[in-house]
DNA sequence: CCCTTGAAGCAACTCCTTCGCCTTAAGCCG
DNA sequence: CGGCTTAAGGCGAAGGAGTTGCTTCAAGGG
């Protein structure tokens, strides 16, 4: 989880990973992101600030560590009893979270402070699972459902772009759309 | 263009800018993006640190406004005469020029260093300026054509997300099927 | 229980970054 | 065309972020 290969995951170096989080968050919610500094946060944690700079490179991958930490999925996607409505409540639960201020902070910090994709990576590998979660779902239900890689492409990927790239406000219609043009798409009305 | 408001365009406030921006484009060149700093690209363009810090605030944006200027598109799309070859032609130029290293590079300092999405979107202006002139051109010859924003969503967005979030290679063959799913389902094969 | 070794603490130094003040010149208006 | 107003750039000092070598600590293995 943290950027740099921890071959020690347990006892000290954890209990300093999990402090720096805690840290980056608490003066997050304080005095916002703006005021944080790698000093900063390295006293609030208790540690020291050679400490951070070794294990995470700069205050902006730490900021991508911890962005991505809180853009992964607490909970299974909820079960609807139909793909249909499943994709509709969770492309809607998606969108709503990542358009939100907060979510928006998160996704520009996961990207700022990346320098080689992986903690991008990591949030799509994210989307995908809860995305690949809904349809075995329907499988099991023997309801024909599209390609994993269709769902990335034609309901999430148009989300995100518009998320990351496009200024505008962004709506549940909207999302509900996608999911309704990519079912449709796969049972032609003809 | 630039990131502040330039009340005053011409002059040396357009010689600076310049200046700057030559400077970055050449250390950058020269010695790479990780040997970068604000003090030695203001050496390197004549003039003192404190000019960058002022306008643009931190190397991140500098170098963000530095990668838009790069990232815009300098001729047209070609013209092969039908809409399909059209859009064909350009999404897989476009994705050439984006995966590349030096695309990809791009497009990672053009969204770490912008606070406010504005350079994003000018990314994605750009884009759609293009799609813009290839769907007009379609209007004329009398061909059926989607919408810009299909276009964006289905062709565009997909593209950019995997460049942005998923790890691995992406070839024409991708953005040709990208194009041949958008215009298949504007004219249904029933 | 000791040994190895990666990680954290410490401290000193470098240089990035900020800020106040002054100077320059762009654009305006008579 | 020539002075006037006012952004914007230059300069220098002060403060603080970022870096590094060395030391100390403790996790995990023998």
């Amino acid at each position: 989880m943290s950027p740099r290969p921890m071959t020690r995951p347990g006892g000290r170096s954890a209990r300093v990973q999990e402090s720096v989080h805690a840290a980056v968050r608490a003066l997050e919610a304080e005095q916002g992101r703006e005021a944080l500094t790698v000093p900063l946060v390295a006293a609030r944690a208790g540690v020291t600030p050679s400490t951070i700079y070794r294990r995470w490179g700069d205050l902006q991958e730490l900021l991508s560590d911890v962005a991505v930490e809180r853009l992964r999925p607490e909970t299974e996607p909820a079960d609807h009893g139909a793909l249909r409505t499943d994709l509709e409540a969770w492309a809607e639960h998606f969108l709503e979270e990542m358009s939100s201020p907060p979510g928006r902070a998160y996704i520009r910090d996961a990207l700022a402070g990346d320098p080689d994709g992986s903690h991008a990576g990591q949030c799509s590998a994210y989307a995908a699972e809860q995305v690949g979660i809904i349809l075995a779902r329907a499988a099991d239900r023997g309801e024909p459902a599209p390609d994993a890689e269709v769902v990335m492409d034609h309901i999430v990927a148009p989300m995100m772009y518009r998320l990351v790239f496009r200024p505008g406000p962004l709506d549940a219609t909207y999302a509900r759309g996608l999911v309704e043009a990519t079912l449709s798409s796969l049972m032609p009305p003809g």
